[in-house]
DNA sequence: GTCTATAGTTCGATAGAC
DNA sequence: GTCTATCGAACTATAGAC
């Protein structure tokens, strides 16, 4: 998933297989092609470098141009940064709407957030370099940036706090508990796959989120 | 918690209550002291500002000094970082070892388990800056630091494996998981504290930690 | 041991040509 | 839109006095 995906851009969302985001030639103009270039290249840099590890030199070179070219396209290093975080945010969210969607509506509770769980860990782990820039680079980034993605922020634990609530209230999930604690809890170990899970090794992606959800579900059913 | 209680100088193990480490006067050198104050805050700005964000000048100023006297103590940045993080990773050590030996060795598993999760929790929320400064500032810290702190680390985190495989193996926790992974899982949920409890909130410490080990328990608890 | 002063780098940001 | 050149700030590290 590249930021492309997520643009608000009619003219960007895709489907003609040509790259550009559109299938008659390219009415995108090559401004906005570079600032998705310096984006997708922000993204990856910030994602396995950190924030401040992550130079302007190094998202304008991995971009194909030169440092000062990018304040063409931004204000400054941070409003990059805050951009990568944010579409970061949008990814998830969007990954695990599209989940729980094809799920229906009538699913219990404890299978939603299982098909969150699992739609959460393969964006962390195989979709998005922007999630796991936003993971990684969050509380690296100055407080004004952090204070910019505050909602979005708050809005992304809520809804894992409504799926533990629905759970709760339909008995799929044991009652007992405090859902905003467990959600920030299961938020956490979710996003820490992003710093030690390399696909590719002995654990399949399938059964890293299938285990993932076993133990936290396992955990929240009511007793026998 | 502070750094004198992890030296391996014998002079400095405590309990003379005169601040010193030391009961006849002051028979530790001057640079010792400030070494230590030197420690202390810097685990104490790294725990809260993070890797980047933490100056020399930061640390001179917390420590009561001008930024270049930190050179007659340590040889770089890096070399006062590594060392909090270091005494970090020997401090969490310490409060687990601690909780088990009190609890007997024949508890079984999952209630060392359980012990483990509390001390550990207690030892991030409420004991050491030294721990939350390792848990914040390992992924932002120099390649050259981490490779460092490699082995303590995995030994750290063999120290949650050995636990769960104990468990398993007597009977009081479920077998039919990888306990590598559930360790890293737990370990990273755990982690996450550091970054959003904050004491004397609404959750108190005791039931944050009792929660914590609820969930994952009755999660790895085998089904009646 | 600690201070003051400063060298040496790195990096974000700006200016102006093309 | 992108480039080259450079400014200015921030920070690590060093040198030498005391």
């Amino acid at each position: 998933m590249n930021v492309i995906d997520d643009s608000t851009n009619l003219d960007t969302v895709s489907g003609d297989g040509d790259g550009d985001g559109n299938s008659n030639g390219r009415r995108i103009r090559k401004g906005e092609r570079s600032r998705m270039r310096i984006l997708d290249a922000a993204a990856r840099l910030l994602s396995c470098r950190g924030y401040a590890a992550t130079t302007l030199t190094d998202i304008a070179g991995a971009a194909e141009m030169q440092a000062g070219s990018l304040y063409y396209h931004f204000d400054s290093k941070d409003a990059i940064v805050e951009e990568v975080l944010s579409v970061g945010i949008d990814h998830a969210r969007a990954a695990i709407d599209a989940a729980l969607e094809a799920l229906g509506p009538e699913a219990r509770g404890s299978d939603r957030l299982a098909e969150a769980i699992v739609a959460y860990v393969n964006c962390i782990v195989a979709e998005s370099n922007f999630t796991v820039a936003n993971i990684r680079c969050f509380n690296e980034s100055p407080p004004q940036t952090r204070e910019s993605l505050a909602v979005p922020l708050r809005d992304f634990t809520n809804l894992w706090v409504g799926l533990l609530a629905e759970g709760q209230a339909d008995g799929s999930l044991r009652a007992d508990s405090n859902a905003r604690v467990l959600a920030r809890i299961m938020i956490s170990g979710l996003n820490s796959l992003a710093s030690w899970y390399r696909p590719g090794g002995e654990l399949r992606l399938e059964d890293l989120a299938r285990q993932f959800a076993d133990m936290v579900l396992d955990g929240l059913h009511p007793p026998d």
